[in-house]
DNA sequence: AGCTTGATATGACGATGATCATGTGAAATG
DNA sequence: CATTTCACATGATCATCGTCATATCAAGCT
């Protein structure tokens, strides 16, 4: 049974996880305190130890949460053909509005490059796991052997959304930030029906 | 005329930012403290002030560095046709060599991610500016009106290897890592041969 | 030679942040 | 209703780090 006090807590791990997430995504792997997550989810510093190992175990904690929260928007299944689907994807990952919502976006874009610096033992595996399965997601498969051509393809295709969506991030005219995206769409394109 | 002082501070200057481009590449944006970056040059910490303003300052300074000094490796202009020098630009960039050496690579790749969250004020200017003239140099142009198609592709390439290289840095299995170089390698020769 | 300048060293200060020990009040238990 | 339990708050501790004031010592100048 489900006291009042164990959905209390709860409820502020989900609230912790939450607030964690979003900055993560949005402040990278290091800079965003403790106290600040703990304020954003309307508690205080101290009582961190009390839902989390440490900062390590909330930041894959997070990670985790902000993929599975992230994920179903860009891999539904409900399209005609393979192709449809992908530009479907594409379009709605290469998108100003994905672009200027870092926080609330994929996870996998927007730590692409720090992982590798990341000290948190474990992030590393749970990112790799997240690239890995995103891919067969993409292709709609279980297993690379299921279809090598597709997976190939979504391999690609995931390396240039997520080239495409942090060169649009970091690129300051409006105009060339429009026109990266645009221009990745077309490529997404054109690397499926080669 | 160069007094020795000079000559021995400049060549301090050199060494500092020879270090900290390195850390910046490896350890991201904030990661490497002063201390760190000079004792890797040979100094101690308190000189810092002497040869850079703050910590901002040097971080920019150190990737305007980075990327003058790997930029030459991957565009060089002795190739025969553009379909060419594309495909050896990309087997240079999508490559294991480069994939292990994040601190000695491409710092556009090394920083993708963590530029939009950067405090730095100044610094994505900085890294704006590489990426649109990195493009540019892929293309061969010195404006994308002078040949809107190939900047265009050059924009899809940029993005491909960027993601490409980030993916295969952050997946554990190094067999499935080499594979995304080798699919990335193979997709940057589809979108330049239509 | 004596004075000045400048490159670097030493050490301190203040801020921030992760972690932990202890306090508090309300819910659960008998 | 008394007691225990637990979610959370408060506050302290320790480490790290950016910055700066001051010291040192050798090179340059008169």
């Amino acid at each position: 049974m489900q006291t009042s006090r164990a959905i209390k807590k709860k409820d502020s791990r989900h609230r912790i996880l939450q607030a964690a997430s979003k900055r993560l995504r949005r402040e990278g792997l290091d800079r965003a305190s403790i106290a600040t997550v703990m304020n954003d989810a309307g508690l205080t510093h101290g009582t961190f130890n009390a839902h989390f190992k440490n900062k390590d175990d909330l930041t894959i904690e997070a990670f985790k949460y902000s993929l599975a929260q992230s994920q179903p928007r860009w891999v539904k299944h409900e399209d005609r053909s393979w192709q449809q689907r992908v530009r479907r994807m594409a379009a709605a990952y290469l998108n100003p509005t994905h672009r200027d919502h870092k926080q609330g976006g994929c996870p996998i874009a927007a730590l692409a490059s720090e992982v590798s610096s990341s000290s948190a033992k474990g992030f590393r595996q749970s990112y790799s796991d997240g690239v890995l399965s995103t891919i067969l997601d993409i292709a709609e498969i279980g297993d690379r052997a299921d279809n090598p051509e597709k997976y190939d393809q979504s391999v690609a295709l995931l390396a240039l959304w997520i080239g495409g969506l942090n060169l649009s991030r970091n690129v300051d005219d409006n105009i060339k930030s429009d026109h990266i995206l645009k221009v990745c769409n077309q490529a997404s394109a054109r690397l499926i029906d080669g």
